[in-house]
DNA sequence: AATACGGGGCA
DNA sequence: TGCCCAGTATT
């Protein structure tokens, strides 16, 4: 299926420096502490396209509110979201709880251990699966991440992008080759310490590495050539005014967005999409749609949010109202010190500072 | 195969 | 700014 590129490499001796290094080199995290498969879990969905540092206060607070899976089964969604407000990618929570949900009602509880049972939970793709089952369970199953394309993209010199499925595909048959089948956990995870201390981005230490008599990247001086990534496309903006709006009983007024999409049912401070709707007549658009009245200040200030794909421009008016509800009630009005009781994007918890 | 989906840190 | 990060689901 593949090509050659495994002959005349020296798996065992790779696997063996690579395995020592990481059992005395071996970062201290708290999901490291044992090997309950919750926790495994909880964190290799957190560490999706996030690092660490940004991790651990989140896992520590995770795992106090929701100890185990029943707990996190039974909690309000928007508990969850609240626990998970300012990590990003919200549907990884929502994901994460359905799918506890689920093994509490099908698997009494237990995580499952097979591939094909872990792998079709929400939110349990190829690299949690591999994660999950090699971590917790000691099975020699790849999870093949960022880290481990980059790290073997160097190691065995492969030249496709990185950024193609079918590229993916590859590292996946390689690393399955690779992988210690004595002890699949410390290898997995020695291939992202690897990648997050020695083998990095820009400017990897190969003089540090344990493995650098094994690169070829290394050896053909190419090393940080590699991996090869075609470039993502430039992020669309997206001009809105945001409205801080206060009633005459001293609330403000604040929405929860729709369960699909972008910022799926976080709370948010009401906005009026200037694509569509002019400067002089936001007041007007705003009373068809909300169905009341609003009257809007002089521009308070502005603020600059970039997503993945496309970035927020945001202009924040201050506004006043004599309601204490909208039309169709689709608005909350809030007390000032109960807006910490919802989960807020952080382009919106810079808006609570207009206050 | 491409796109949607967050947010932070770093050169 | 642009790039990267322990990716997955949807189209």
């Amino acid at each position: 299926m593949f090509n050659d590129t495994l002959q005349d490499f020296d798996i065992s001796g790779f696997q063996d420096d690579l395995v020592s290094w990481y059992k005395q080199n071996k970062r201290d995290l708290p999901w490291r502490e044992n090997q309950d498969p919750y926790r495994v879990w909880v964190s290799e969905i957190m560490l999706q396209q996030t690092k660490v540092d940004t991790v651990i206060p989140y896992f520590y607070h995770f795992l106090e509110k929701f100890p185990t899976v029943y707990e996190l089964a039974a909690a309000d969604e928007q508990e969850v979201l609240k626990a998970w407000e300012g990590l990003g990618y919200y549907s990884r929570a929502r994901n994460l709880q359905h799918a506890v949900r689920e093994v509490v009602e099908q698997y009494d509880g237990e995580i499952p251990s097979t591939p094909e049972q872990l792998g079709s939970l929400k939110g349990v793709g190829p690299y949690t699966k591999g994660a999950i089952l090699s971590i917790a369970f000691d099975q020699p199953e790849p999870a093949v991440d960022g880290n481990v394309m980059r790290v073997f993209s160097r190691v065995l010199k492969i030249e496709d992008d990185i950024a193609q499925a079918r590229t993916k595909k590859q590292f996946e048959h390689y690393t399955r080759e690779l992988i210690s089948k004595e002890d699949p956990s410390s290898f997995n995870q020695a291939i992202m310490d690897l990648g997050a201390t020695i083998c990095t981005p820009k400017a990897p230490t190969c003089m540090l590495c344990p493995v650098n008599e094994y690169c070829r990247a290394f050896d053909a001086g190419i090393e940080e050539q590699l991996p090869v990534k075609s470039k993502a496309k430039k992020q669309k903006i997206v001009p809105y005014a945001a409205l801080v709006i206060m009633n005459e009983a001293g609330q403000v007024a604040i929405e929860q967005r729709s369960e699909q999409g972008l910022l799926a049912s976080l709370w948010q401070f009401p906005m009026i999409p200037l694509v569509e709707v002019g400067q002089d007549h936001m007041e007007n658009w705003f009373r068809s749609q909300y169905g009341i009245n609003i009257t809007i200040g002089s521009k308070e200030g502005n603020v600059k949010h970039t997503f993945s794909h496309l970035k927020w421009n945001l202009d924040i008016y201050k506004a006043k109202t004599e309601h204490l509800t909208d039309g169709n009630n689709t608005l909350t009005f809030v007390n000032k010190e109960d807006l910490d009781k919802y989960p807020f994007p952080v382009s919106h918890q810079k808006i609570k500072n207009y206050l």
